[in-house]
DNA sequence: CAGTGGTCTAGACCACATT
DNA sequence: ATGTGGTCTAGACCACTGT
C-alpha cells in the first residue's frame, strides 16, 4: 500500500509475529543485523521497530534486544478506531445491519453541540441497528456534517460508510476521541434492540476528526451489556 | 526528571497547550524554526512533535504546520495505563481506600492462568474498595507475583502500591494489556460496594509486564456502572 | 570486553500547500 | 518559488547487558 520503506518492514515482521514464524519470547535480528539485511540506515530499522513497540507487538530491552511480546492472552487488540465491519471480523456469526432512519436534518442543540456546528449546517443522520446470531445487540446513531459529506444514501448506510468515505469521498479520517460510559436504555434503544430486560447500555461515544483536524462526525455506538468488549493495549508513561 | 532532549521539548509544549498559552487551531513554530530555537537538530524535533501528536495535542499537516487539538471536547485523555490515584485526581470528592483482604495465596486455577503462573509460585492477592464521596464504587483485585515483588504491606495497600513499585522496588512497568466487560455482580461486589440495586458490574481486566517483558500482575478493576467512564483517544490506521 | 538499544546530528531529497 | 512536514542516510556517542 504506501511506499514507506520503514513502513513495509513494520508490516513484514507484524505477518511473522501473527503466523507464529517468530513466537512470543523470542528475539528479533537485533537493529545493526536489520539495517544491513535490508539494506537500509538503522533509523530506519528503529522507526519500523518502534511501530511494532507501539502495537503490544514487541518489548525493546536495552543492552539485549527486541524480544516478542505473547499475543495471545487476549485476543489481538481491536482498540483504538474500528468500524462495525472490522469489528464483526471478530465474530463468527454472520453480522446484519438494518437502516431505520436515515436524512438530513438541521442540528438539534444536543447534536450542535457535539459537532461544534453553526444552526446552518445540515447533518446526516443515520440510525442504524447491528444484529449477530439473529439478536439485535448493538445500535449505532452517526452524525455528519454535510459540508464534509455532500451526498449519501441510504444503500451506502447498509453496507460500510466508512469504506465510503475513505475510498469514494477521499476523506482522511486521522484520528477520533473516543468516552465509554453506561447509560440507562432510552425507548429508543428497546425499540430497535432485543434487550432480553437489561436495563443499561454500554455507550460508546466518538469524536472523529480528518486529517486537517476538523470534527466531521460524532457516533453513538450503543452495546447490550452482555455483548460489549473492548481490549486494549497501553505503555505506560508520556 | 529525564534529561532527554525531545522529550524535554515534548513537556515544554504540552504545557504551553495545557496551560492555554496556545489555543486550540493555533500553529505551533515550523520545525525548522524549532530546530533553529532550541539549537538542535530537526528529526530531534520530530520526536518531540510526534509525541505531542500519539498523544492528541497537535494534528501535523503536510505543507502547512502543527495545528493544535481542541483539547476541551473531553476531559483530558486519562486512558492507558493509569492507576486509582491517578483517576481520582479527576474527583473533587476526597476517595478512602479499604483494604478488606491482604495475603500469600497460593494460585488457584484462574489466576494461575491470568498471570501464567505455576503451581509452586507465590501470589499477593489485594482486595481493595475505593469510597468516593462517602460510597463505596469501585472494588480493586489486584495479583501479584511474588517473585516480582518479594516484600508488600497493608499499610502499602493502603496508599500507592505503584508508587511503591516503582519508587522502592525499582521496577519499570513498561505496558499492560485491558480489557473492559461487563459481568453480573458476585456476592464479594456486594459485600463490599453500595451497589445500590444494580445487577452488573463494569469489569476491567488489566495484565501488566515489565520492561523486560515478564507478566507480573493481574488486576481486576471492578466498578458500578453510574459511575464508569473510560476515555481514549486513538490515531487510525496501522 | 563486545554487542545491544537510546539519543542526537547535519545533511539530503521528496510531496504537499500557499503565494 | 518558497516553506512546510515526511522520509532516509551515515555517521557519532552513550547506557546497558552479557561474557
Amino acid at each position: 500500500m504506501r511506499k514507506n520503506k520503514y513502513h513495509a518492514i513494520y508490516k513484514e515482521w507484524t505477518d511473522k509475529i501473527k503466523t507464529g514464524e517468530i513466537k512470543a519470547g523470542e528475539a528479533l535480528p537485533s537493529e545493526n543485523e536489520l539495517a544491513e539485511s535490508y539494506n537500509t540506515s538503522r533509523e530506519t530499522i528503529r522507526k519500523a521497530l518502534n511501530l511494532l513497540s507501539q502495537n503490544g507487538f514487541i518489548q525493546k530491552i536495552k543492552g539485549k534486544g527486541s524480544i516478542v511480546i505473547d499475543v495471545q492472552k487476549m485476543s489481538f487488540p481491536i482498540s483504538g478506531l474500528v468500524s462495525f465491519k472490522e469489528i464483526s471480523k471478530n465474530f463468527t456469526a454472520e453480522p446484519i445491519t438494518t437502516v431505520h432512519d436515515f436524512g438530513l436534518i438541521k442540528p438539534d442543540p444536543f447534536i450542535k453541540q457535539q459537532l461544534n456546528a453553526s444552526s446552518k449546517d445540515e447533518i446526516w443522520k443515520v440510525i442504524r441497528s447491528r444484529a449477530i446470531g439473529g439478536e439485535n445487540i448493538i445500535l449505532d446513531k452517526d452524525f455528519f456534517l454535510k459540508k464534509f459529506v455532500p451526498t449519501l444514501s441510504k444503500q451506502i448506510c447498509e453496507g460500510s460508510i466508512y469504506e465510503y468515505l475513505e475510498k469514494e469521498l477521499q476523506l482522511n479520517i486521522s484520528f477520533a476521541k473516543k468516552e465509554i460510559v453506561v447509560e440507562d436504555c432510552t425507548e429508543e434503544d428497546r425499540g430497535y434492540l432485543d434487550l432480553e430486560g437489561f436495563s443499561h447500555i454500554v455507550v460508546v461515544k466518538n469524536y472523529v476528526y480528518l486529517d486537517n483536524a476538523s470534527l466531521f462526525q460524532y457516533t453513538e455506538s450503543r452495546h447490550r451489556l452482555d455483548k460489549f468488549r473492548f481490549v486494549d493495549f497501553a505503555r505506560r508513561g508520556v
